[in-house]
DNA sequence: TAGATTGTTAATCGATTAACAATC
DNA sequence: TAGATTGTTAATCGATTAACAATC
Protein backbone atom coordinates (compact mmCIF):
# COMPACT_ATOMS: atom_id res chain seq x y z
CA UNK A 1 0.00 0.00 0.00
CA UNK A 2 2.61 2.38 0.65
CA UNK A 3 3.89 4.04 -2.52
CA UNK A 4 7.52 2.65 -4.14
CA UNK A 5 10.07 4.62 -3.52
CA UNK A 6 10.62 6.17 -7.28
CA UNK A 7 12.62 8.89 -9.35
CA UNK A 8 11.00 11.84 -9.46
CA UNK A 9 10.90 12.99 -13.34
CA UNK A 10 11.58 16.39 -13.32
CA UNK A 11 14.40 16.79 -10.46
CA UNK A 12 17.36 18.69 -10.90
CA UNK A 13 19.40 16.30 -9.42
CA UNK A 14 20.17 15.20 -6.25
CA UNK A 15 18.94 12.36 -3.59
CA UNK A 16 15.13 11.08 -3.67
CA UNK A 17 12.42 12.24 -2.08
CA UNK A 18 10.56 10.59 0.48
CA UNK A 19 6.67 9.76 0.32
CA UNK A 20 5.98 12.71 3.48
CA UNK A 21 8.65 15.35 2.31
CA UNK A 22 6.76 14.97 -0.73
CA UNK A 23 3.87 16.38 1.33
CA UNK A 24 5.47 18.92 2.34
CA UNK A 25 6.16 20.75 -0.51
CA UNK A 26 2.92 22.55 -1.22
CA UNK A 27 3.14 23.84 2.02
CA UNK A 28 6.59 25.30 1.76
CA UNK A 29 5.80 26.45 -1.64
CA UNK A 30 2.65 28.66 -0.09
CA UNK A 31 5.27 30.03 1.87
CA UNK A 32 7.89 31.00 -0.72
CA UNK A 33 5.29 32.39 -2.96
CA UNK A 34 4.13 34.95 -0.35
CA UNK A 35 8.13 35.92 0.48
CA UNK A 36 8.50 36.50 -3.23
CA UNK A 37 5.48 38.30 -3.05
CA UNK A 38 7.09 40.25 -0.90
CA UNK A 39 9.80 40.55 -2.36
CA UNK A 40 12.31 38.93 0.17
CA UNK A 41 15.41 37.15 -1.25
CA UNK A 42 16.78 34.69 0.82
CA UNK A 43 14.81 32.42 3.91
CA UNK A 44 16.14 30.31 6.70
CA UNK A 45 15.20 26.59 7.23
CA UNK A 46 14.33 28.16 10.12
CA UNK A 47 11.25 30.13 9.35
CA UNK A 48 9.87 27.31 6.51
CA UNK A 49 9.70 25.41 9.71
CA UNK A 50 7.55 27.27 11.66
CA UNK A 51 5.67 27.78 8.34
CA UNK A 52 5.38 24.38 8.05
CA UNK A 53 5.30 23.09 11.84
CA UNK A 54 8.63 20.40 10.81
CA UNK A 55 12.14 21.09 12.48
CA UNK A 56 14.69 22.78 11.16
CA UNK A 57 16.46 20.31 10.66
CA UNK A 58 13.83 18.36 8.52
CA UNK A 59 13.55 21.07 6.37
CA UNK A 60 17.21 21.13 5.42
CA UNK A 61 16.54 17.38 4.93
CA UNK A 62 13.99 18.26 2.11
CA UNK A 63 15.45 20.95 0.33
CA UNK A 64 18.63 18.81 0.06
CA UNK A 65 16.60 16.31 -2.22
CA UNK A 66 15.85 19.55 -4.48
CA UNK A 67 19.81 19.90 -4.89
CA UNK A 68 22.30 22.12 -3.27
CA UNK A 69 20.22 25.34 -3.42
CA UNK A 70 20.88 27.22 -0.09
CA UNK A 71 23.98 29.02 0.50
CA UNK A 72 25.36 28.49 4.50
CA UNK A 73 24.86 31.91 6.53
CA UNK A 74 22.23 32.97 4.37
CA UNK A 75 19.40 30.56 3.53
CA UNK A 76 17.76 29.33 0.67
CA UNK A 77 17.41 32.27 -2.51
CA UNK A 78 12.95 32.61 -2.25
CA UNK A 79 13.08 33.00 -6.46
CA UNK A 80 15.49 29.57 -7.17
CA UNK A 81 13.59 27.28 -4.32
CA UNK A 82 9.74 28.56 -5.56
CA UNK A 83 11.26 27.24 -9.50
CA UNK A 84 12.29 24.07 -7.82
CA UNK A 85 9.13 23.07 -6.30
CA UNK A 86 7.23 24.34 -8.83
CA UNK A 87 9.27 22.19 -11.46
CA UNK A 88 8.96 19.41 -9.54
CA UNK A 89 5.33 19.93 -8.72
CA UNK A 90 4.60 19.96 -12.21
CA UNK A 91 3.59 23.61 -11.69
CA UNK A 92 4.58 24.93 -14.91
CA UNK A 93 2.11 22.49 -16.96
CA UNK A 94 -0.79 23.93 -16.53
CA UNK A 95 -2.98 20.77 -16.06
CA UNK A 96 -6.95 20.38 -16.73
CA UNK A 97 -8.98 18.77 -14.45
CA UNK A 98 -12.65 18.22 -14.54
CA UNK A 99 -15.09 18.15 -11.35
CA UNK A 100 -17.90 15.82 -11.27
CA UNK A 101 -21.08 16.89 -8.71
CA UNK A 102 -22.04 20.42 -8.92
CA UNK A 103 -23.65 20.42 -5.32
CA UNK A 104 -22.67 22.83 -2.90
CA UNK A 105 -19.47 20.98 -1.76
CA UNK A 106 -18.48 20.72 -5.70
CA UNK A 107 -19.78 24.43 -6.17
CA UNK A 108 -17.52 25.92 -3.32
CA UNK A 109 -14.45 23.96 -5.13
CA UNK A 110 -14.89 25.49 -8.73
CA UNK A 111 -15.10 29.20 -7.17
CA UNK A 112 -12.56 28.53 -4.83
CA UNK A 113 -9.63 30.11 -6.92
CA UNK A 114 -6.93 28.42 -4.91
CA UNK A 115 -6.05 25.86 -8.14
CA UNK A 116 -5.65 28.06 -10.54
CA UNK A 117 -2.12 29.19 -8.65
CA UNK A 118 -0.80 25.73 -8.61
CA UNK A 119 -1.55 25.04 -12.26
CA UNK A 120 -4.71 23.59 -12.10
CA UNK A 121 -7.29 24.37 -14.04
CA UNK A 122 -11.17 23.22 -13.60
CA UNK A 123 -12.35 23.38 -17.39
CA UNK A 124 -15.18 21.45 -16.51
CA UNK A 125 -18.24 20.70 -14.04
CA UNK A 126 -20.72 17.73 -15.01
CA UNK A 127 -23.73 16.66 -13.14
CA UNK A 128 -26.13 13.41 -13.36
CA UNK A 129 -28.85 15.62 -12.43
CA UNK A 130 -31.09 17.10 -15.56
CA UNK A 131 -32.25 19.72 -13.55
CA UNK A 132 -29.06 21.01 -12.99
CA UNK A 133 -27.26 20.63 -16.54
CA UNK A 134 -27.20 24.03 -18.59
CA UNK A 135 -27.06 25.90 -15.20
CA UNK A 136 -24.21 28.18 -14.42
CA UNK A 137 -21.77 27.41 -11.79
CA UNK A 138 -18.66 30.12 -10.96
CA UNK A 139 -17.89 31.08 -14.93
CA UNK A 140 -18.46 27.56 -16.12
CA UNK A 141 -21.49 25.68 -16.92
CA UNK A 142 -22.74 22.60 -15.85
CA UNK A 143 -22.06 19.88 -18.41
CA UNK A 144 -24.00 16.48 -18.29
CA UNK A 145 -22.54 13.64 -16.11
CA UNK A 146 -23.41 11.02 -18.96
CA UNK A 147 -20.84 12.63 -21.59
CA UNK A 148 -17.84 12.31 -19.60
CA UNK A 149 -15.99 10.92 -22.02
CA UNK A 150 -16.50 13.99 -24.97
CA UNK A 151 -15.98 16.21 -22.06
CA UNK A 152 -12.51 14.20 -21.39
CA UNK A 153 -11.68 13.66 -24.66
CA UNK A 154 -12.27 17.89 -25.46
CA UNK A 155 -10.27 19.22 -22.84
CA UNK A 156 -7.62 16.21 -22.67
CA UNK A 157 -8.09 16.18 -18.65
CA UNK A 158 -6.69 13.25 -16.68
CA UNK A 159 -7.96 14.72 -13.38
CA UNK A 160 -11.10 14.55 -11.57
CA UNK A 161 -12.21 16.21 -8.52
CA UNK A 162 -14.88 13.62 -7.38
CA UNK A 163 -17.77 15.32 -5.38
CA UNK A 164 -20.94 12.69 -5.73
CA UNK A 165 -22.74 11.13 -3.31
CA UNK A 166 -21.07 8.49 -1.29
CA UNK A 167 -23.57 5.79 -3.17
CA UNK A 168 -22.91 7.15 -6.96
CA UNK A 169 -19.11 7.35 -6.35
CA UNK A 170 -17.98 4.61 -7.79
CA UNK A 171 -20.19 4.57 -10.66
CA UNK A 172 -18.81 7.47 -11.40
CA UNK A 173 -15.25 6.98 -10.67
CA UNK A 174 -15.81 3.45 -13.23
CA UNK A 175 -17.05 6.09 -15.83
CA UNK A 176 -14.03 8.46 -15.24
CA UNK A 177 -10.80 5.98 -15.23
CA UNK A 178 -13.18 4.08 -18.88
CA UNK A 179 -12.66 7.40 -20.57
CA UNK A 180 -9.02 7.87 -19.31
CA UNK A 181 -9.16 9.87 -16.05
CA UNK A 182 -5.92 8.85 -13.97
CA UNK A 183 -6.42 10.61 -11.15
CA UNK A 184 -8.79 11.37 -9.10
CA UNK A 185 -9.56 13.62 -5.15
CA UNK A 186 -12.23 11.96 -3.41
CA UNK A 187 -14.57 13.80 -1.10
CA UNK A 188 -16.76 10.77 -1.05
CA UNK A 189 -16.78 8.78 2.18
CA UNK A 190 -16.36 5.76 0.30
CA UNK A 191 -13.04 3.59 -0.77
CA UNK A 192 -12.85 3.81 -4.46
CA UNK A 193 -11.50 0.52 -6.17
CA UNK A 194 -9.60 1.37 -9.13
CA UNK A 195 -7.00 -0.16 -11.58
CA UNK A 196 -3.55 0.29 -10.43
CA UNK A 197 -2.17 2.99 -12.92
CA UNK A 198 -5.03 5.01 -11.18
CA UNK A 199 -4.06 7.80 -8.20
CA UNK A 200 -6.94 8.22 -5.79
CA UNK A 201 -6.44 10.52 -2.78
CA UNK A 202 -9.46 10.49 -0.40
CA UNK A 203 -10.44 13.85 2.08
CA UNK A 204 -12.84 12.66 4.50
CA UNK A 205 -14.15 15.52 6.16
CA UNK A 206 -16.03 13.50 9.10
CA UNK A 207 -12.95 11.59 9.48
CA UNK A 208 -10.81 14.41 10.27
CA UNK A 209 -13.22 16.37 12.59
CA UNK A 210 -13.88 12.98 14.13
CA UNK A 211 -10.44 12.41 14.93
CA UNK A 212 -9.81 16.68 16.00
CA UNK A 213 -13.02 15.68 18.68
CA UNK A 214 -10.56 12.97 19.88
CA UNK A 215 -7.33 15.10 20.42
CA UNK A 216 -9.44 17.40 21.60
CA UNK A 217 -11.14 15.51 24.06
CA UNK A 218 -7.64 13.16 25.13
CA UNK A 219 -6.02 16.87 25.84
CA UNK A 220 -3.85 16.42 22.88
CA UNK A 221 -2.31 19.58 22.04
CA UNK A 222 -0.85 21.35 19.45
CA UNK A 223 -1.33 21.39 15.58
CA UNK A 224 -2.35 17.87 15.21
CA UNK A 225 -1.24 17.21 11.63
CA UNK B 1 5.81 18.48 16.23
CA UNK B 2 5.25 14.85 16.28
CA UNK B 3 2.50 14.11 18.90
CA UNK B 4 3.69 12.76 22.05
CA UNK B 5 2.29 9.34 22.54
CA UNK B 6 0.01 9.15 25.35
CA UNK B 7 -2.45 6.56 27.10
CA UNK B 8 -5.92 7.25 25.52
CA UNK B 9 -8.34 8.02 28.36
CA UNK B 10 -11.83 5.64 27.56
CA UNK B 11 -9.03 3.16 26.20
CA UNK B 12 -10.38 -0.51 27.77
CA UNK B 13 -6.95 -1.93 28.46
CA UNK B 14 -4.27 -2.85 26.14
CA UNK B 15 -1.18 -1.50 24.20
CA UNK B 16 -0.80 2.44 23.21
CA UNK B 17 -2.08 3.13 19.47
CA UNK B 18 0.13 5.12 17.46
CA UNK B 19 -0.90 8.58 15.36
CA UNK B 20 -1.36 5.95 12.40
CA UNK B 21 -3.34 3.69 14.16
CA UNK B 22 -5.60 6.64 15.33
CA UNK B 23 -6.03 8.03 11.72
CA UNK B 24 -7.29 4.72 10.78
CA UNK B 25 -10.11 4.02 13.23
CA UNK B 26 -12.52 5.71 11.72
CA UNK B 27 -11.62 3.87 8.51
CA UNK B 28 -12.79 0.99 10.51
CA UNK B 29 -15.69 2.62 11.79
CA UNK B 30 -17.13 3.10 8.82
CA UNK B 31 -16.56 -0.44 7.16
CA UNK B 32 -17.95 -1.77 10.39
CA UNK B 33 -21.01 0.43 10.81
CA UNK B 34 -22.04 -0.94 7.23
CA UNK B 35 -21.24 -4.16 8.75
CA UNK B 36 -23.77 -4.14 11.32
CA UNK B 37 -26.41 -2.33 9.33
CA UNK B 38 -26.39 -5.90 7.10
CA UNK B 39 -26.85 -7.84 10.24
CA UNK B 40 -23.03 -9.24 9.54
CA UNK B 41 -21.73 -10.94 13.21
CA UNK B 42 -17.73 -11.31 12.52
CA UNK B 43 -15.15 -9.26 10.24
CA UNK B 44 -11.64 -10.13 9.48
CA UNK B 45 -8.63 -8.53 9.31
CA UNK B 46 -8.47 -9.45 5.90
CA UNK B 47 -11.69 -7.37 4.91
CA UNK B 48 -11.01 -4.35 7.01
CA UNK B 49 -7.80 -4.25 5.45
CA UNK B 50 -9.34 -4.37 2.19
CA UNK B 51 -11.62 -1.45 3.00
CA UNK B 52 -8.80 0.58 4.60
CA UNK B 53 -6.19 -0.07 2.26
CA UNK B 54 -4.04 -1.51 4.35
CA UNK B 55 -2.34 -4.67 4.97
CA UNK B 56 -3.98 -7.64 7.71
CA UNK B 57 -1.20 -7.58 9.82
CA UNK B 58 -1.33 -4.12 10.71
CA UNK B 59 -4.96 -3.86 11.25
CA UNK B 60 -4.26 -6.61 13.71
CA UNK B 61 -1.57 -5.05 15.11
CA UNK B 62 -4.02 -1.58 15.55
CA UNK B 63 -7.21 -3.17 16.84
CA UNK B 64 -4.98 -5.35 19.56
CA UNK B 65 -4.34 -1.93 21.04
CA UNK B 66 -8.00 -2.15 21.62
CA UNK B 67 -7.78 -5.49 23.62
CA UNK B 68 -8.23 -9.06 22.99
CA UNK B 69 -11.57 -8.64 20.70
CA UNK B 70 -10.90 -11.23 18.06
CA UNK B 71 -11.46 -14.66 17.84
CA UNK B 72 -8.82 -16.81 15.73
CA UNK B 73 -10.80 -18.36 13.25
CA UNK B 74 -13.76 -16.22 13.38
CA UNK B 75 -12.77 -12.77 13.23
CA UNK B 76 -13.58 -9.77 15.18
CA UNK B 77 -17.36 -9.79 16.50
CA UNK B 78 -18.89 -6.50 14.17
CA UNK B 79 -20.97 -5.04 17.53
CA UNK B 80 -18.05 -5.24 19.81
CA UNK B 81 -15.47 -3.87 17.63
CA UNK B 82 -17.72 -1.24 16.20
CA UNK B 83 -18.27 0.05 20.44
CA UNK B 84 -14.80 -0.24 21.00
CA UNK B 85 -13.52 2.56 18.43
CA UNK B 86 -16.57 4.19 19.13
CA UNK B 87 -15.83 4.90 22.53
CA UNK B 88 -11.96 5.58 21.77
CA UNK B 89 -13.29 7.82 19.58
CA UNK B 90 -15.90 9.27 22.28
CA UNK B 91 -18.67 9.17 19.46
CA UNK B 92 -21.24 8.18 22.54
CA UNK B 93 -20.28 11.80 23.79
CA UNK B 94 -22.37 14.03 21.26
CA UNK B 95 -20.28 16.97 20.72
CA UNK B 96 -21.57 20.30 19.42
CA UNK B 97 -19.49 22.20 16.89
CA UNK B 98 -19.77 25.25 15.43
CA UNK B 99 -19.24 26.21 12.03
CA UNK B 100 -17.71 29.72 10.88
CA UNK B 101 -17.73 31.03 7.35
CA UNK B 102 -20.71 30.11 5.46
CA UNK B 103 -19.82 30.47 2.15
CA UNK B 104 -20.60 27.46 -0.17
CA UNK B 105 -17.66 25.31 1.33
CA UNK B 106 -19.42 25.84 5.15
CA UNK B 107 -22.88 25.45 3.47
CA UNK B 108 -22.07 22.36 2.09
CA UNK B 109 -20.66 21.22 4.94
CA UNK B 110 -23.37 21.68 6.86
CA UNK B 111 -25.65 19.84 4.67
CA UNK B 112 -23.46 16.87 4.70
CA UNK B 113 -24.74 15.15 7.36
CA UNK B 114 -22.06 12.57 7.76
CA UNK B 115 -21.21 14.42 11.17
CA UNK B 116 -24.28 13.33 12.92
CA UNK B 117 -23.34 9.77 12.61
CA UNK B 118 -19.68 10.45 14.14
CA UNK B 119 -21.33 11.82 17.04
CA UNK B 120 -21.25 15.28 15.81
CA UNK B 121 -23.54 18.17 15.78
CA UNK B 122 -23.07 21.35 13.97
CA UNK B 123 -25.40 23.65 16.43
CA UNK B 124 -24.24 26.75 15.24
CA UNK B 125 -23.17 28.74 11.60
CA UNK B 126 -21.69 32.06 11.49
CA UNK B 127 -20.83 34.76 9.24
CA UNK B 128 -19.26 38.18 8.96
CA UNK B 129 -21.23 39.47 6.70
CA UNK B 130 -23.96 41.72 7.53
CA UNK B 131 -25.85 40.17 4.65
CA UNK B 132 -25.82 36.82 5.48
CA UNK B 133 -26.84 36.75 9.16
CA UNK B 134 -30.23 35.89 9.26
CA UNK B 135 -30.67 33.86 6.20
CA UNK B 136 -31.01 29.80 6.67
CA UNK B 137 -28.05 27.47 5.65
CA UNK B 138 -29.46 24.01 5.97
CA UNK B 139 -31.27 23.91 9.03
CA UNK B 140 -30.01 26.70 11.18
CA UNK B 141 -30.17 30.46 10.85
CA UNK B 142 -26.83 32.34 10.39
CA UNK B 143 -25.86 33.60 13.23
CA UNK B 144 -23.24 37.16 13.25
CA UNK B 145 -19.46 36.19 13.66
CA UNK B 146 -18.99 39.36 16.20
CA UNK B 147 -21.06 37.31 18.85
CA UNK B 148 -18.95 33.87 18.63
CA UNK B 149 -18.70 34.41 22.30
CA UNK B 150 -22.21 34.25 23.06
CA UNK B 151 -22.79 31.23 20.52
CA UNK B 152 -19.96 29.35 22.05
CA UNK B 153 -21.22 30.08 26.07
CA UNK B 154 -24.60 29.30 24.77
CA UNK B 155 -24.11 25.61 23.02
CA UNK B 156 -21.02 24.44 24.74
CA UNK B 157 -19.26 24.14 21.75
CA UNK B 158 -15.62 23.35 22.28
CA UNK B 159 -15.08 22.48 18.54
CA UNK B 160 -15.39 24.71 15.30
CA UNK B 161 -14.94 24.41 11.54
CA UNK B 162 -13.18 27.03 9.72
CA UNK B 163 -14.16 28.22 6.55
CA UNK B 164 -12.96 31.41 5.93
CA UNK B 165 -11.41 33.25 3.11
CA UNK B 166 -7.87 32.86 4.04
CA UNK B 167 -6.69 36.32 4.86
CA UNK B 168 -9.74 36.14 7.89
CA UNK B 169 -8.65 32.61 9.02
CA UNK B 170 -6.01 34.22 11.48
CA UNK B 171 -8.52 36.17 13.33
CA UNK B 172 -11.65 34.62 13.30
CA UNK B 173 -9.14 32.03 14.66
CA UNK B 174 -8.04 34.25 17.48
CA UNK B 175 -11.65 35.27 18.55
CA UNK B 176 -12.56 31.53 18.29
CA UNK B 177 -9.73 30.21 20.72
CA UNK B 178 -10.47 33.82 22.75
CA UNK B 179 -14.02 32.26 23.45
CA UNK B 180 -13.11 28.66 24.50
CA UNK B 181 -13.21 27.03 21.49
CA UNK B 182 -10.27 24.06 21.64
CA UNK B 183 -10.34 22.37 18.18
CA UNK B 184 -10.35 23.78 14.91
CA UNK B 185 -10.80 21.76 11.77
CA UNK B 186 -9.28 24.64 9.28
CA UNK B 187 -9.86 24.75 5.40
CA UNK B 188 -7.98 28.16 4.84
CA UNK B 189 -4.69 27.95 3.43
CA UNK B 190 -3.41 29.11 6.12
CA UNK B 191 -1.07 28.06 8.80
CA UNK B 192 -2.84 28.66 12.33
CA UNK B 193 -0.95 30.29 15.39
CA UNK B 194 -2.91 28.87 17.76
CA UNK B 195 -2.05 28.39 21.70
CA UNK B 196 -0.21 25.16 22.55
CA UNK B 197 -3.76 23.54 24.30
CA UNK B 198 -5.65 24.03 21.20
CA UNK B 199 -5.38 21.21 18.46
CA UNK B 200 -5.62 22.63 14.48
CA UNK B 201 -5.88 20.10 12.15
CA UNK B 202 -5.66 21.56 8.63
CA UNK B 203 -7.65 20.26 5.26
CA UNK B 204 -6.23 21.87 2.33
CA UNK B 205 -7.79 21.05 -1.01
CA UNK B 206 -5.32 22.80 -3.61
CA UNK B 207 -2.25 20.52 -1.73
CA UNK B 208 -3.95 17.35 -2.02
CA UNK B 209 -4.77 17.92 -5.96
CA UNK B 210 -1.45 19.10 -6.86
CA UNK B 211 0.27 16.32 -5.22
CA UNK B 212 -2.00 14.48 -6.98
CA UNK B 213 -1.49 15.87 -10.21
CA UNK B 214 2.27 15.06 -9.12
CA UNK B 215 1.53 11.31 -8.74
CA UNK B 216 -0.29 11.59 -11.85
CA UNK B 217 2.75 12.99 -13.80
CA UNK B 218 5.54 11.02 -12.23
CA UNK B 219 3.22 7.91 -13.07
CA UNK B 220 2.70 6.97 -9.71
CA UNK B 221 0.44 4.58 -9.56
CA UNK B 222 -2.23 3.10 -7.17
CA UNK B 223 -4.28 4.74 -3.98
CA UNK B 224 -1.92 7.50 -3.11
CA UNK B 225 -3.36 7.90 0.57
C1' DT C 1 -9.38 -33.00 13.01
C1' DA C 2 -8.16 -29.45 9.53
C1' DG C 3 -8.51 -24.85 8.11
C1' DA C 4 -8.79 -20.27 9.32
C1' DT C 5 -7.54 -16.47 11.86
C1' DT C 6 -6.04 -14.00 16.00
C1' DG C 7 -2.38 -11.77 19.14
C1' DT C 8 2.29 -10.91 19.74
C1' DT C 9 7.24 -10.89 19.19
C1' DA C 10 11.21 -10.08 16.22
C1' DA C 11 12.97 -8.12 11.88
C1' DT C 12 12.70 -4.57 8.58
C1' DC C 13 11.95 -0.38 6.87
C1' DG C 14 11.45 4.57 6.51
C1' DA C 15 11.40 9.03 8.53
C1' DT C 16 13.07 12.29 11.96
C1' DT C 17 16.44 14.25 14.89
C1' DA C 18 21.13 15.13 16.46
C1' DA C 19 25.55 16.48 15.46
C1' DC C 20 29.10 18.78 13.04
C1' DA C 21 32.29 20.07 9.45
C1' DA C 22 32.02 23.21 5.53
C1' DT C 23 30.81 27.65 3.88
C1' DC C 24 29.07 32.21 3.42
C1' DT D 1 37.02 37.37 11.96
C1' DA D 2 32.69 35.81 14.25
C1' DG D 3 28.09 34.44 13.72
C1' DA D 4 24.82 32.19 11.09
C1' DT D 5 23.28 28.62 8.43
C1' DT D 6 23.72 24.91 5.05
C1' DG D 7 24.40 19.87 3.58
C1' DT D 8 25.22 15.40 5.12
C1' DT D 9 26.26 11.46 7.96
C1' DA D 10 25.14 8.76 12.05
C1' DA D 11 21.83 7.81 15.78
C1' DT D 12 17.19 7.44 17.15
C1' DC D 13 12.69 6.71 16.80
C1' DG D 14 8.29 4.96 15.20
C1' DA D 15 5.59 2.28 12.12
C1' DT D 16 5.02 -1.72 9.15
C1' DT D 17 5.76 -6.37 7.84
C1' DA D 18 7.02 -11.15 8.64
C1' DA D 19 6.57 -15.09 11.21
C1' DC D 20 4.44 -18.27 14.21
C1' DA D 21 2.43 -20.33 18.26
C1' DA D 22 -2.17 -20.28 20.27
C1' DT D 23 -6.99 -20.77 19.55
C1' DC D 24 -11.48 -21.24 17.62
Amino acid sequence: MISRQRDVPGATSAGPLSRRALDRLPVYLRRLNALAAAGTEYVSSTELAAAAGASRDLVRKDLSALGQLGRPGKGYPVGVLEAAIEQILGISTHQPVILVGAGHLGTALVQYGGFAARGLDVVSVLDADPQRVGQPCGQLTIEDASRAGEVIERTGARLAILTVPGEAAQLAADDLVHHGIRGILNFAPVELEVPEEVSVRVVDVSAELQLLAFHHISGEAGSAR
